[in-house]
DNA sequence: CGATTTGTTGATCGTCATCAACACCAGTGG
DNA sequence: CCACTGGTGTTGATGACGATCAACAAATCG
């Protein structure tokens, strides 16, 4: 079990937890594990907030829809991650999660999860930072869809999930995950299928990437982010580590600069 | 001073506030206001965060811009809400702000701003549920661009704007501030300005909606937000008071359901 | 002088309809 | 038991056509 959801958590948890603490959360999140088949929802818009979830392997789509069935891709939660805060916060969840593909999620309950909280206060606070990167993603999607044309849409998410699970290369390209279909990726860009479909061929002619398997190659990366104008400043890279220290400003501390 | 920032967190801050605690988190606010005049950027994507800015009155607009100047509105920050929790989380703001009109924001200092946070223990918690109510917003934006044409989205951001002002009328209509140019309103929803425009007046006959004189008029919400699709359930409204209860969760205590 | 309004033209992208490739499954027969 | 078959559903790939909205230019309002 472990090694799929450590990308983003392990790393940092790993400093974080004593081994006795880590051996808490682990245990809760395989004793909590759950599947999901491709597409079906785990959480619907409306609902009260029942448990804390983390994904363990594949991904999570948050979406919403309009009465008339048009549907929208908000976020996309990778291994690892938190789907969301609601339980803490929320009376009502206002979006909805499902599967992208089958995956595999951990749903803490309520008390399980406030006495996880308690015998791990780092963790909170690492939460915390999850839900304010995902608000930055979610305002560059914001500028994606209302911005950038076809091409540099699909580019620049391509670009974007590439950096969350690899990081930025420093020359070069390489693959990844790419679990979405091209209605997906459609529905997460504010595009239809058949747009999509002609985009992906435009890249792959322009820049030779492929989308086979599941899989994502970009032979180099800086060409896609160049056609996409990819900036992954809003991805915070690399701040995790400090994160906890300065959270610690609204809750106590001063804080650091 | 008081009354323009009330809106929002007046009514709130005054039952988590002692009289004593108010008086310093007042004071804190006149001392730390400033002026910006209209389209002025108050604080640039990629600096380090340097205060905790709450907005006094007017409108402060949140942006991002592509290397080309393609430009997008993000979200509106109004009177009596923090634009963000950068200064507390961040290494480097991933956007800009900017004022819609000419306002006046509130600009407290690290020091300061953990002081009053000290002094102040619900001011963290609130603060931490404007960011949960702000990132639905985002989401929202988000299917809003994605999904819907410009007449939905201009009648869904008028509706969305009435609504954290006045709340939504149990019938009938009302009137409420409204500062932005048909030109950052076409910013806002990923329009040009042309298209907005015929998109305003297409408004004004359908359901007489107006925008005069910085106001927006709606004589029958149930209609706007008809058009629009109109859900308001992703604003949260009426929950603020039990946010911070329930923050506790993350925090300490159990939570509440 | 900025903000709004109007007109014209055309590119981008959506709609509709179809088809190919492929996996998955059940059943059939060697 | 395995190979072959056909049915079905999903995904990706096309082409023809049209609507929405962007681009550009300019007039008018306040």
């Amino acid at each position: 079990m472990t090694g799929a959801y450590s990308v983003t958590f392990g790393r940092i948890l790993n400093r974080l937890l004593s081994p006795a603490e880590r051996m808490v959360w682990e245990a809760s999140l395989a004793r909590n594990a759950r599947d999901y088949a491709k597409g079906i929802d785990i959480a619907r818009e409306g609902e009260r907030p029942a448990a804390l979830r983390i994904v363990l392997s594949g991904w999570v789509q948050k979406y919403k829809q309009l009465p008339d069935g048009r549907r929208q891709i908000l976020a996309l939660v990778l291994p690892g991650q938190a789907c969301d805060l609601d339980l803490f916060t929320v009376a009502r969840t206002d979006h909805s999660l499902a599967a992208v593909r089958r995956l595999t999620v951990a749903e803490i309950g309520r008390q399980e999860a406030a006495a996880l909280l308690r015998q791990c206060p780092n963790l909170a606070q690492l939460l915390c930072w999850g839900e304010i990167v995902t608000a930055a993603i979610q305002r560059e999607w914001t500028i994606n869809i209302g911005q950038r044309n076809a091409i540099e849409r699909v580019a620049q998410l391509m670009c974007e999930i590439f950096a969350r699970q690899q990081g930025i290369p420093a020359a070069g390209g390489g693959e990844c995950d790419f679990l979405l279909t091209q209605w997906q990726l459609a529905e997460a860009t504010g595009l239809t299928q058949v747009h999509v479909n002609r985009t992906v061929q435009e890249l792959r002619r322009r820049c030779s990437v492929e989308l086979r398997n599941l899989r994502l190659f970009i032979p180099d990366f800086a060409e896609l982010a160049d056609i996409a104008a990819f900036n992954a400043n809003y991805l915070h890279l690399d701040e995790t580590e400090l994160a906890v220290d300065r959270a610690a400003g609204l809750f106590g501390g001063i804080g650091r600069d």
